[in-house]
DNA sequence: GAAAAAATGATTGACGTCTATCATTTCGAC
DNA sequence: GTCGAAATGATAGACGTCAATCATTTTTTC
């Protein structure tokens, strides 16, 4: 006989199968007694529910929400769009995946949000957190009434969720100033560092990382002082043409607003010869890539991450241990190593 | 009413469920008109067969077959050991994966263990594949067979099977040139190629992705004649011996043997910095780059592509369209950007 | 137009779980 | 020892598909 039934279960612990099933799913009226020796069959037995037989029974449907950042911001683009892709493979495993769009950067607007969510039929949200306290609450009638709730990009507070599912990002930061290190080929530099804002977790660690391994590898490389952006292309670019005034050899944007610094780099006269770096490849930064006008993308694979937040959340609902999950690396684009525009070249490997 | 069922289906096309299961599982025995009513039917109500409850009937279990080279190789060992991690979890979606070993770059091994393969009950195979056509009778005798078959880090014939799985080897190369082009920082110099041997497909893919980067956009940066080492760490250590002797500024191997590399290194003098570029990260190289005696790991996450392999076999065993899936992009290692030891960095992220 | 062959319909019992109902037994309190 | 409450058992129908059987209808063949 193959994998073991509850009736084997209820047949093992000698009580019928009524009795087995109050106690594995837990509905109450049982004796202490009983739900001892059905546990121990359990255990003895190796049971495992069969969640496709249950869903079956169950005509259960999974419905995730996706809390994510509105604004024309290129990288959460990235992330809708795979989603919707995702659509049609997902619909036949039974989930409906939507996205809900919240105010950027707003405790406030994320935690109305999610309590909007208490009570409504979601088994799953999936949100790019913030570390306010005072989501904590929500958080908590969310989880009390059984809907899980994962972390993503930027995490939520620790207790109140159950995986965070993002790159690490004071590791990011070191991965760019080693490479902007390795970059100067022993060459003395002072590198212009801008973020959108300290006050911004993932901004503020990865500028953390990056000045750490700077200090400690490359001394004669010189950190001028960091400007904030508010992640605005026209900061972003005053910004960059400062630097070059005052001969960087080298720039790391932390942040976002990418396109007013390509802008400046391919204004600047062709000569000075200036490392570049930065994070998140959408349309733009690739080109500018392409182009030769940056020099290294530090990526979060937004596609990825959504994959395993699917699959996160999905583990998570139905009770089932989680899968062993490969770590999250920062992917590091170069000009010569960027993806198809889309997938293309992964599609026609098929055969048929 | 939520999704349609192949009832449904059969009222739409007039017929009984009785027939409408025979065109849906093709029984034969059907009038091409019932055929054609029935696919109309299908089409009209966009019915897809719910997998779940068809392999519940069915008591059906998966088996997939890995055919991984045999031998101490650390990477593949690392594949083999993602894949016992995921076992238990693997059983409870009815899958069992087993691991077959190959003598290494043995087509007439891998056509042997093919062929014996014919006649099984095996539902798919992942193979570390080679381009030899002597592999295509025992491919096509598979596929006739319903068996689906994958190409895991080095593909098979293209015809013969349904995917590849496994990164841009030319595109790799080209990564590691550029990234040891930077590091030159605009300085000349001149780089030591190591490589197996240049019949193995991917490191001559590598080598020419390599030597095409170096000579369009590092010109300043000579090529020394390649050496073949035949992935044996003697003749690796020997050969970066001679690269330190011939004052070369950097050294790429390309294909294994690298603790003889790793060796030579540690040997040499401490003063002439020389940049170091291998592939895979496993334990000794992990320690090396930690050390700083290399710089840079390009590696293939051999768990990332067993994942992969294990949903695309499943897909197409369901006969399902394929999810999208995110290109492989090879990872890029240095010293600061090391994933945890086991994964005790994810796993610590989970709540209870 | 009769006989053989092919196609179709109708139905049934799995698969493992859920949910519900109802009858029966056991237990505790007094 | 009785009564009510709590616990247990027995059972049945559903979820959507598969696999099989058998009866019936339609089509083909000469």
């Amino acid at each position: 006989m193959g994998t073991p039934t509850l009736s084997d279960v209820a047949r093992a612990a000698g009580v019928s199968y009524a009795t087995a099933d109050r106690v594995v799913n837990s509905r109450g009226n049982v004796a202490a007694k009983s739900i001892e020796k059905v546990n121990a069959a359990v255990a003895a037995l190796g049971y495992v529910r069969n969640v496709a037989a249950a869903n079956l029974s169950k005509r259960r449907i999974y419905r995730f929400v996706f809390l994510l950042p509105a604004g024309p911001n290129a990288f959460f683009a990235r992330m809708r769009a795979h989603l919707s892709l995702m659509a049609d493979h997902l619909a036949q495993d039974n989930i409906r995946a939507e996205v809900q769009e919240i105010a950027a950067f707003s405790a406030s607007g994320l935690e109305q949000a999610l309590r909007d969510l208490h009570g409504t039929d979601c088994d799953g949200i999936a949100a790019v957190g913030l570390h306010s306290r005072d989501l904590e609450p929500a958080l908590a009638a969310l989880r009390d009434q059984g809907t899980q709730i994962v972390g993503l990009v930027s995490d939520l507070p620790r207790d109140h969720r159950a995986a965070y599912i993002g790159i690490d990002n004071v590791m990011a930061g070191r991965t760019a100033a080693r490479l902007l290190g390795m970059a100067h080929g022993g060459n003395p530099g002072r590198v212009q560092v801008l973020a959108g804002s300290l006050d911004a977790g993932d901004h503020a660690d990865r500028f953390a990382g990056f000045s750490e391994v700077i200090a400690r590898d490359f001394p004669a490389i010189e950190i001028l002082p960091l400007i904030e952006t508010r992640d605005q292309a026209s900061k972003v670019h005053d910004a960059a043409m400062l630097a070059t005034r005052l001969a960087a050899t080298a720039i790391y944007n932390v942040g976002a607003g990418n396109s007013g610094l390509i802008r400046a780099l391919s204004e600047r006269p062709g000569d000075g010869r200036c490392i570049c770096i930065i994070h998140e490849l959408v349309d733009h930064s690739r080109r500018a890539l392409e182009a030769g006008l940056i020099d290294l993308i530090i990526d979060q694979r937004p596609d990825v991450e959504i994959n395993r937040a699917l699959t996160l959340l999905r583990a998570l609902c139905d009770g089932r241990p989680l899968p062993p999950m490969p770590e999250l690396v920062p992917t590091i684009y170069v000009r010569d190593n960027l993806p198809g525009q889309d997938m293309t070249s992964f599609f026609e490997g098929q055969a048929q």
